[in-house]
DNA sequence: ACTAATACACTGGAGCTGCT
DNA sequence: AGCAGCTCCAGTGTATTAGT
């Protein structure tokens, strides 16, 4: 209400009000009639403006985008891009153009926006817009006409990338292509474009960031014991704790693939007992199965000890489905184990020596009383901060989904408590962790995602992912910001909130690496960032790989050392898409009509080459 | 025909600056 | 301090194209 008393200017007009006459008399120009209004005209172009700063805007945009381009076409050598595609336009279909002489088709004001519209079919004027004379004249800003002036119109940017129509990609001067990125936080690279090192920070340095207790190493008040298995030891200085089986009283000469089979009650029962201790946690666990093994040779018997290492996967705690991730568990090793066989190493099992398993813990943060915004964040209108004072945000943000507050970004969040009531919070812990949310999820018949995001001075911010739901696209749908703090904030306009990151991302991408990044999309038909990033993990991986098998076997040679061992910290590829959803799950959600995609630039500023 | 993606014009909110 | 003008920013509406 207070809110409303400032807002003391009202517009004759329509009522509306303003807390600034200045805002007030702005707006009263929007009424009047064309003739009496003030125009501001763009220098570059005939277009009009009503407010200056919007002429100011356009005109720089008309200024950006009208100097001579640096690289010639295949079909108009020598000529600058620019008057190659002007010239399209020009000489294609017969237009009105006022420009459409002889001497004129060197328009500078080509519309070169959208990469798409340039290349295939529309390039129009971004003067006229196939206006004509007359039609400028009355001073309009019409909807952006666009004409068909090609007359064979390709079907994708990357095909004319690839039918080199118009940009050489080997023009571009050396010193651009050159131009690699290096990871700040591990050196590693290069990377071929900006979004495999931004992915790549996501992964690798990222998610860890996210889980504070992983750094800190294994709990002081761990068990010993839990079931019948024994902790070994604490790797404080990777966070995991390596429980191991009682040798002697369960696996003793078990046959492998029995034991397999046999083990699964064993883990389910150390998994149910793990999370009744620390059920509001979150783990990820690797398993180490070591096999005693023999083959015979000409020199004579060989043994040696094999260790069947699982991929890691995560358990989001006790809501989690144990049974299924234990048979994941399960077929994973089993499956390892005929790999190991089939390859006709020659060894044969014996028995089984070790059964380990390690635990990362991680702790995710959960939502809790108000925070301020981060600064980067803090003008936003399309979240909507809980002004909570306990460790409800994750009911405020959902009873406010449900009935958006009027007035204000705050507002009182005690009105909302009266829905709570209505919430099915059975189960559910305060604060709430993202490990929880499925569970909620399922109770109150709604698809919660949870992005996350991180800033830090002098560093772009970035969100990212923490959970994805797969609940069916019926469900009501909403979005929550966790931040690093640890408080829930309701993204009410996720479109609004994501062009937020989408300009950002764009402006630190330079055009160089965005066409290698089409060329690569091209090459490897990857249509969704799902594809980029299965293709870069499998590029990755395969070349890691062999530079890794190959010191593996160094290793095993001079100090019969297993050097895969010792990767409890590693966020392997099936675990960060099973978390992260890349590929997988975070295709169908991007994809949906509630998620605004990755944007795929069609932009092409010529003149930043 | 429909959906998704994109660019850009337009609008209100709000901060900054200089003047009185 | 109050005001006016300027400017930037975030959000929205809409025209348009690509893809299915």
């Amino acid at each position: 209400m207070e809110i409303m008393h400032r807002k003391q200017w009202p517009c004759a007009e329509c009522g509306r009000r303003f807390s600034k006459k200045g805002d007030r008399d702005r707006h009263r120009r929007t009424h009047l009639n064309r003739e009496e209004r003030p125009v501001y005209p763009c220098p570059h172009c005939k277009k009009r403006f009503l407010r200056k700063d919007n002429q100011q805007k356009h005109s720089r945009l008309c200024l950006f985008h009208a100097p001579a381009p640096l690289y010639a076409t295949p079909n108009n050598q020598g000529v600058p891009l620019e008057i190659a595609l002007c010239n399209v336009h020009h000489t294609g279909i017969p237009t009105d153009h006022p420009d459409d002489s002889l001497e004129n088709r060197q328009c500078e004001n080509v519309q070169l926006s959208t990469m798409t519209n340039t290349l295939t079919s529309s390039v129009g004027c971004r003067d006229c817009h196939g206006q004509n004379e007359e039609e400028q004249n009355r001073g309009e800003t019409p909807p952006a006409k666009r004409r068909l002036t090609s007359p064979k119109q390709s079907t994708s940017f990357a095909e004319q990338i690839n039918d080199k129509k118009f940009v050489y990609f080997d023009e571009i001067p050396l010193n651009e292509t050159n131009r690699a990125e290096y990871c700040p936080h591990c050196n590693r690279g290069p990377f071929r474009h900006h979004f495999n090192l931004n992915q790549h920070i996501r992964d690798v340095h990222l998610l860890p960031r996210l889980h504070p207790a992983n750094q800190v190493g294994g709990g002081s008040d761990v068990e010993q014991r839990i079931g019948r298995f024994t902790l070994e030891e604490t790797a404080a200085n990777r966070g995991a704790e390596n429980y191991a089986l009682d040798v002697q009283a369960d696996i003793e000469d078990a046959d492998p693939d029995k034991f397999i089979l046999d083990s699964n009650d064993l883990l389910l029962d150390f998994l149910s007992k793990y999370f009744q201790q620390w059920d509001k946690q979150a783990i990820k666990m690797q398993l180490v199965l070591s096999i005693r093994c023999h083959r015979l040779t000409l020199e004579g018997r060989q043994t040696m000890t094999m260790h069947i290492r699982t991929d890691p996967i995560g358990i989001m705690g006790v809501h989690d489905n144990l049974e299924e991730r234990v048979n994941e568990i399960a077929q994973d090793l089993t499956r390892r184990l005929d790999e190991a066989e089939n390859r006709g190493s020659g060894w044969i099992y014996d028995s089984v020596e070790k059964f380990l398993v390690e635990v990362t813990r991680f702790d995710p943060i959960r939502g809790s009383k108000f925070v301020q915004l981060p600064d980067t964040l803090k003008s936003m209108q399309s979240l909507i901060n809980p002004h909570n004072d306990d460790d409800q945000c994750f009911l405020f943000c959902i009873a406010m989904f449900d009935d958006p507050p009027k007035d204000g970004a705050f507002g009182n969040v005690k009105v909302f408590n009266k829905y709570f009531a209505e919430y099915d919070v059975q189960g559910v812990t305060f604060p709430v962790s993202p490990a929880q949310v499925p569970h909620f999820e399922k109770r109150n018949g709604r698809a919660i995602t949870i992005l996350g995001y991180e800033w830090a001075k002098e560093e772009q911010d970035r969100v990212y992912i923490i959970y994805a739901s797969t609940m069916p696209e019926s469900m009501p749908r909403m979005f929550l910001l966790l931040l690093e703090e640890g408080h829930y904030v309701l993204i009410k306009n996720l479109r609004g909130f994501m062009n937020h990151f989408r300009k950002k991302w764009w402006e630190t991408i330079t055009e160089t690496q965005y066409q290698q990044a089409m060329l690569v999309w091209k090459t490897f038909s990857c249509k969704t960032i799902g594809d980029d990033a299965q293709l870069y993990c499998r590029v990755d991986t395969i070349l890691l790989s062999t530079v890794f098998e190959r010191f593996r076997k160094q290793t095993m040679q001079d100090f019969d050392l297993e050097a895969s061992s010792g990767r409890g910290q590693d966020y392997g590829f099936p675990e960060i898409r099973r978390c992260g959803n890349i590929g997988g799950q975070q295709d169908a959600i991007w994809s949906s009509q509630h998620w605004t995609k990755i944007p795929f630039r069609h932009s092409l500023n010529l003149t930043s080459l």
